[in-house]
DNA sequence: GACAATAGTGGCAGTCTATGACATGAGCTC
DNA sequence: GAGCTCATGTCATAGACTGCCACTATTGTC
């Protein structure tokens, strides 16, 4: 990022703004209940452009989302070429699970999570966003997977294995993230260690049996 | 159903022909193109009545989507006590794909998809949908189990195991169902028995290597 | 620093989904 | 058939979006 422009830096900040003050309005007075016009009153811009930083109402809560999704997928990418598919895993979410021993973040993360579970629509959204991150992960697993020298490109049977452990993985993250939610963040963490531990992948070359 | 009386006729005809009609426009003009105005008017109504049939757009193309969860459930429940849950799972749904023999329901499968398929509110709302049905088969799966004498009701670990069976059933239904789309239905067949085989349970007591 | 190109903004009108209120007319109970 | 209940249509309205236009701010160029 060699050149942040006054625009882009306006447009950001207008962003994070919008995003911090959605969420509380949402929280306190109810997604449906709350208008975007409200919204972007409260923000200090008008209607009409608040639907040019978010094509809808509900992707001003989401946009934070997808950033994390890329911290995933950035994050992987640093791991050391040829460790064991889950214990990247394990460790990039570990460590992205460090977010929330920010105070602030973790306010955040509860007024989301009470929105979101108080409004089925946002929560089919979120569905589809855990949906596409599983995507977008086993793909970026599959491409270190081919890296590694003697991993065959055509190996259908591994490819299928690394997509389910994504989706074994952001199973057991979203069912603690959702029924732990009370808890603190260094119980939450621990929770989903166990977790992780107690579903790992039988087979050695994937990053099971570690101490075995 | 004692006393299909005339008014309850009516109310499911008008239902039945609102989907038929609203899934053929869907297809043809595209869901976001086509107003709930358009859809009512094709099938002889106003929209205000629209709305009091389906509370939304799309849920004209979902509730017969609520009656298959329903039928998967009724089914389960018509299974031996005491069947092995993994058993009864790849029972009724390889029962339920029979319904794919029926040419127009065959098509009509088809124009869903594409239309799911090509509006990410309605993938997110299947989505949803799916997570719904995983949740009922869960509860339902685990009625049956603590039915059994010599379960006992406190046994989180096998409950939580339940729900994941569902959950790996529900994933190779919706894999197979989201990327063979295009085969014949005695394909998806084989496939879904296949891909079942290959991922059935290891404990023996839950309907895994049945013939080992 | 002046200038033109470019991008962000607000206001306004209009479409579409969804809901409440009311009147009318069909079916249902006796 | 009288009285009742329920379904429907019409009308009016709120709220999410979108296209259009005029206006202002920023950027890049000389």
């Amino acid at each position: 990022m060699p050149d942040p422009t006054l625009r882009e830096l306006s447009r950001r900040a207008i962003r994070q703004r919008l995003g911090d003050v959605a969420i509380r309005i949402f929280a306190e007075r109810g997604y449906a209940a709350t208008t975007v016009d409200e919204v972007a009153a409260a923000a200090g811009i008008s209607e009409r452009t608040f639907f040019r930083y978010f094509g809808t109402k509900d992707q001003v809560l989401f946009f934070r989302a997808d950033e994390d999704t890329q911290m995933l997928v950035d994050r992987l990418r640093e791991r050391p070429v040829g460790e064991a598919p889950w214990i990247s895993l394990r460790q990039i979410v570990l460590v992205s699970l460090d977010l929330l021993d920010d105070e602030a973040e973790l306010e955040r993360e509860r007024m989301l999570r009470s929105i979101l579970n108080s409004t089925p629509e946002l929560l089919a959204h979120q569905l589809a966003r855990v949906a596409d991150t599983q995507r977008t992960l086993g793909d970026a697993l599959w491409e270190r997977w081919i890296a590694v020298p003697g991993h065959r490109e055509d190996d259908a049977d591994t490819r299928l294995v690394l997509r389910a452990l994504v989706g074994a993985m952001l199973g057991v993250l979203t069912e603690v993230m959702m029924h732990a939610e009370d808890q603190p963040p260094a119980e939450r963490r621990r929770l989903v260690r166990t977790a992780l531990d107690a579903i790992r992948p039988g087979r050695v070359d994937l990053g099971g049996e570690p101490d075995a």
